[in-house]
DNA sequence: CAAAAATGAACGAACGCTCGGTCAATGGAA
DNA sequence: TTCCATTGACCGAGCGTTCGTTCATTTTTG
C-alpha cells in the first residue's frame, strides 16, 4: 500500500508523535472540511477541532495545503482499505464481479461526503500533491482492472482489452455519481435500487462484447 | 429559457446597462475561476480583468458570490444553448439520439474548463443560488429524458419507464466525466474513440432492454 | 444643472503563519 | 540522592498582509 505523507516534513522528532498528532489534525480537519470546505475553514478552527495549539499544529505541518493533502491521502487510504478488503471467494467470475460491484456502491454510499470532498478540493492542492492524490484515485480504477482482465482471461467477460480501462473507469464514475449526485439520486431512488440497476447494466456491457 | 439572473439587485437604474456590465463581469471571472479557483481570485483582480473599477463592479452585485452564481448560471446558458441547438432531423430515433449523444460529448469537450469549474465551485454558493443551479443542472438530464420518452413512445426504445430518468443521468455523467476526467482519460483515448466507444455502450443499454 | 454612473482611497476584520518563551522529562556529574 | 543543564513538545499573542466591502467625491450623461 502507498504511504506517501513522509512528504510533508515535520519539526518533531519522534516519529510516533508525528503519526499520532497527525491523525488527530487529519480526524479534526476532515470534519470541518466537509462541513463548510477547504477555503472557508481556518487554521484556528482546525487547531481547535483537533486539541491542539495553533502553534504545536504549526509543529506538525509547514502550510493550510498540507492539511489538505493528509485529508486527501487519508481518504484514500480509507477507500482503498475498504475495497481490498471486498469478499471475493464467490465462485464464478461473474459472480464475483457483480458482487464486487454491489459492495463498491455501498462503500461509496457510506463515504459519500468523503467522496464528494475529494472531488472538489483536490484543485486545491500544490501540483506535486495533485499529482500524488490523482495516483491514487488511478488505483482505484487499477482494482477494477485487474478484476475484468481475470475475468476475460479465464474467458467469463467478452471485453475486448481495448475497451478494459475504460469499462473500470466507468465502474469507478457510476459509483462515486452516486455520491456527487446524490442531491437528484436520492429524490429516484435508494441506494438498494440504484445499484441494483446499475449494476445490471454494467453487467450488460461487460458480458455483451463491449 | 431561464432567466433568472434577476435575483441579484443592482444599485445601476438603467437595466440595458446592468446587462451589459455583468456581461463584462462574468466574462472576466470566468477566465480568473478557471485559471485559479473562485477563493483564490480576488474581487480586485476580477474588476482589472472586466476594466471596470472595484466601486463599480460593486454598483452591479452585492458580493463576491454573487459573481460565482452569475458565472454558473452563465456557464449552463451557454450549455442549454449549445445543447438544444444540436440538430435532429434525422430519419430514426435511434438515429436521433446517437447522434445528439456525439454531439453532446462533442460539447463536453468544448467546455471542459467551464464544467470543471461548475462541478467545483456550486457548493461555494449560499443554499438559495446553489439550488437555483442545481435545478438548472436538472434541465440537461430533462433534455435526454425527454429524448428517451419520445424513442419509448414511438417504440424505437426498449428502457422500462422507471429507468428512463436514471439512464438520462447516466448520458449526463458519462459526458461530463470526459471534463473531469480528463486528466486520466487523455492518456487513453482521443475524444474521438472516447465517443464512439461509449455512444455505442449508452446505445446498447437504451436499445437492450435495461 | 440635476441625476446617474464611476471612482479608488480607506476601513476593519480576518487570515496564515511565526517566534520567543514555558515546562516537564531526562540524564550525567557531584 | 540531589542538582542543574539540556532537550523537545507545546503554547498563543502578535506580525504583516490581504481580503471583501463602503462611501465621499468626481465625472459623465441627458
Amino acid at each position: 500500500m502507498t504511504k506517501k505523507q513522509e512528504v510533508i516534513p515535520s519539526m518533531i522528532k519522534n516519529q510516533r508523535l508525528v503519526q499520532e498528532r497527525r491523525q488527530q489534525i487529519v480526524e479534526g480537519a476532515v470534519r470541518l472540511f466537509i462541513e463548510k470546505g477547504f477555503h472557508k475553514t481556518t487554521t484556528r478552527e482546525i487547531a481547535r477541532e483537533c486539541g491542539l495549539s495553533i502553534g504545536t499544529m504549526y509543529e506538525y505541518i509547514q502550510s493550510k495545503e498540507d492539511v489538505l493533502y493528509l485529508v486527501c491521502h487519508y481518504i484514500h487510504s480509507l477507500l482503498l482499505e475498504k475495497l481490498h478488503s471486498i469478499s471475493s471467494h464467490h465462485l464464478t467470475a461473474k459472480e464475483m464481479l457483480s458482487s464486487s460491484l454491489a459492495q463498491y456502491f455501498q462503500i461509496m454510499d457510506e463515504l459519500r461526503p468523503y467522496v464528494v470532498l475529494i472531488y472538489q478540493e483536490t484543485k486545491s492542492l500544490p501540483r506535486e500533491q495533485m499529482k500524488l492524490v490523482l495516483a491514487r484515485e488511478e488505483e482505484i480504477t487499477l482494482f477494477f482492472e485487474k478484476m475484468l482482465v481475470q475475468g476475460i482471461e479465464d474467458g467469463s467477460f467478452q471485453i475486448p482489452v481495448s475497451s478494459v480501462r475504460l469499462t473500470a473507469h466507468n465502474i469507478v464514475v457510476l459509483g462515486q455519481m452516486w455520491a456527487f449526485r446524490y442531491w437528484a439520486l436520492r429524490k429516484m431512488y435508494t441506494l438498494e435500487e440504484y445499484t441494483e440497476k446499475q449494476v445490471s447494466l454494467l453487467m450488460i456491457e461487460i458480458l455483451n462484447k463491449g
